[in-house]
DNA sequence: CCCATGCGTTCGATATGGCGAACATTAGAT
DNA sequence: ATCTAATGTTCGCCATATCGAACGCATGGG
């Protein structure tokens, strides 16, 4: 369950953008063309906003409109090389260890990809919209979709579509990466 | 700008999303628990629909809210270790390159950084909110908050935030990393 | 002191978003 | 061929989100 009701979000939202900006309820609400009694409301949670109305004021706060639906903050972590702590491997020669999940709907999760010389790892189409990104950190792999794979060296960087089959296979020993699941 | 009404997207995307999940318009509206007039309207970019109507959709939809105010998709992008497109480097013995910026307005940037020991990068607080992710490739390092670094080798995984103070100090030569930055 | 100017809140009037029924259309079954 | 059961669209009514004005409360200037 992800609920929690948007409307209090975007009440957080709301008060917190405007404060950063350091601009009045008065002044926000001039500027969005709208009645500073809508937007008073909206702040104290109560109401249901149009979503031009929410464009308005998101234009006045210059944020994202999205911005406004997102809720709050994180903190430190670290995970050792060796202690992975949700770990997601697959064949014998391909382990990726998931290091940072996308809290909570975000859209993108953080792999660390271990994978020694073999017959290669190929990945079946995630949600339609993913984007892998990988930069070799070690070895020599190639990497990509399918049908057009690319020899990758350390230091090299690819993004390619993960909602179509794709592939990560080691040329030498000792190969590893990272890997950035993004989602639309 | 950014602009581009977002009503357009928002029925741009709930057409799409609907055809993915091999829904009719009814069926939806029913989950969704609202007029099947509504949505009709919504998905012709008619009409100026209210958070609540959006999140019930989104719900029956299964998918995030967030999403369907997000427009297209991407394709296939190499960057090679050497030829970094978009360099941005500061300090003699820290260098930075971003190889995928965040598109259009999306919230996060993927950064290869190399660094050389010495007095070590210290970053002023970048945007509220800011979280960054470290995986160490290669090397030995300390990073993280100027008042809680932390010493990182090969395969670890840090993420810390990046709206204080930070430090990438590097311990020993050949130092490289992936960086994740990204925006609440 | 008192008035002016800013703030954010509350309240009635009105514009409009959402609902449900009726609609045109197509496909399949009898 | 007609009848049934889907689809998505259009329309009038009603609920309500938005507006504008009035309000209470702080400041600060005359």
């Amino acid at each position: 369950m992800d609920s929690k009701a948007p409307l209090d979000v975007i009440a957080a939202s709301l008060r917190r953008e405007r404060g950063r900006a350091g601009l009045s309820l008065t002044e926000v609400a001039k500027r969005a063309g709208i009645a500073k009694s809508t937007l008073s409301q909206l702040e104290s949670g109560a109401g249901n906003p149009s979503v031009e109305t929410l464009w308005a004021i998101s234009v006045a706060l210059e944020i994202q409109f999205a911005d406004l639906l997102e809720p709050p903050r994180p903190k430190v972590q670290v995970i050792r090389a060796n202690e992975g702590p949700a770990i997601y491997s697959e064949r014998a020669n391909y382990s990726a260890t998931l290091v940072a999940a996308s809290p909570p709907h975000a859209r993108r999760d953080l792999y660390r990809i271990v994978v020694t010389p073999g017959p290669g790892h190929e990945s079946r189409p995630h949600m339609p919209g993913t984007i892998e990104h990988v930069v070799l950190s070690t070895g020599r792999a190639l990497i990509g979709p399918l049908d057009e794979p690319v020899e990758m060296y350390p230091g090299d960087y690819i993004a390619y579509p993960g909602d179509v089959p794709h592939l990560f296979k080691a040329l030498v020993a000792n190969t590893t990466a990272v890997l950035v699941s993004e989602t639309s």
